[in-house]
DNA sequence: AAATTATTCTAATATTCATTAGAATAATAG
DNA sequence: CTATTATTCTAATGAATATTAGAATAATTT
């Protein structure tokens, strides 16, 4: 029995895991499949890639056992085989954040109101919400709220809020979340209703964030 | 302005991560790094590696702000840039352990008695050994101790314990734990005392499992 | 100053990986 | 049963990575 030879197996099979991550794209679907389960059209369409190659990675991905698929009809869904790896992916865009200057940089440039970033913790955001002081609002598509969102949170879906501006009160905080720090959704949102005159926020944080941060989810 | 552009740059920022602990090498340094800053030699000694293989990964990991140096004398010492990257590689052995089937056959195949393996919770081992009623002890290198260890326990250098068995009671639970689950440091001092009657149990967990778990290190 | 030691840098090679195209499969629609 | 649609599998290409050797650097000892 060699020692070192066993230790070496040990690390190749987190190396795995690490492989798995290595890749951007690989990294956008785990992001993509935190907020629910999709077909490889639906994921290559929101990668901007063939469907060939989000076939490709999202083998790569199932033999690191971070995502696994069911057949409907004739698509296939693939979902995240647990919300450990959503977790997984908070965990390397935080220290993504922390340590590399160029990630910060590029964020700030994509955010045209820093100033507008909900600054309260998120406590104090979830007591406000329950006490409806606060509008919060999911503007993720509607499959991805109903997988998951925030406690006390309205769907309110990107697409449909010019139509629906009616459902939203002028005279509370509103608060708009999405998928995460880099969808731009709850951006598009605030410079939207900003130009409304909605007292409108951003929150950073998407559902794998908040439950991260060891904040309760509301399911379905 | 390029939105898909801008999304692929923040996603290739995470991927600098990714990329970084996709080896398992590289994995192999970071946990030893967890436990103490180390030389170039130290490193590649202890993962039976060339000096220059060692000094390439810690480039690679170096590049990806995971690790920083200094030179000390003749000799350049590594350090993590944080404890956050402790963290990291903690959730990435967590989320390979829980996924990746041959890593736990793996594992198990490595610990000769999984029955001694300490089965109290975090909370309760702080306790009794704050208590005084099972003494903990550290089978590091002292250096590693010294860096940081769990409340209470007591340095015991694996390499020492033959010679010092004297400061061992017989008539108290002993906890033994090294630099976590892939190290077999606490396995060695387990056969080593078990076969001369102490009462002994392995704990794990190292200084990063412990931290990540929301537990306190005492810092010397 | 010369020799030694620890580490890095550069270059070379073998391997692995990302990507695309074309053929194959499998479910559904006509 | 054939055509269509969604996806995977296989093969081919170029790009990136791991590893080793040799030269270069930088601090230390002689």
């Amino acid at each position: 029995m060699n020692k070192r030879h066993l230790k070496d197996l040990l690390y190749e099979q987190v190396a795995r895991i690490g492989k798995a991550v290595s890749s951007p794209k690989r990294l956008e679907l785990l992001e993509l499949l935190a907020q629910s389960e999709k077909s490889v059209e639906q994921l290559a369409e929101e990668l901007s890639i063939n469907i060939k190659l989000a076939s490709a990675h999202l083998r790569t991905l199932r033999e690191a056992r971070l995502v696994t698929s069911r057949k409907e009809g004739k698509f296939v869904i693939y979902r995240l085989t647990g919300d450990d790896v959503a977790g997984l992916w908070v965990n390397l865009r935080e220290v993504a954040e922390e340590h590399l200057v160029d990630l910060r940089v590029a964020l700030n440039e994509m955010v045209a109101e820093p100033s507008k970033l909900l600054t309260i913790d998120r406590a104090t955001l979830l007591s406000r919400a329950k006490q409806g002081d606060i509008l919060v609002i999911d503007v993720r598509p509607l499959e991805e709220y109903e997988q998951a969102h925030l406690p006390f949170a309205r769907s309110m879906p990107l697409q449909e809020i010019t139509q629906r501006l009616s459902e939203l009160p002028k005279d509370k905080e509103i608060v708009a979340y999405c998928r995460g720090p880099f969808c731009m959704f709850s951006e598009e949102a605030y410079q939207l209703l900003s130009s409304q005159g909605y007292r409108i926020h951003k929150l950073l944080d998407g559902v794998s964030e908040w439950q991260a941060a060891g904040m309760p989810l509301a399911i379905h």
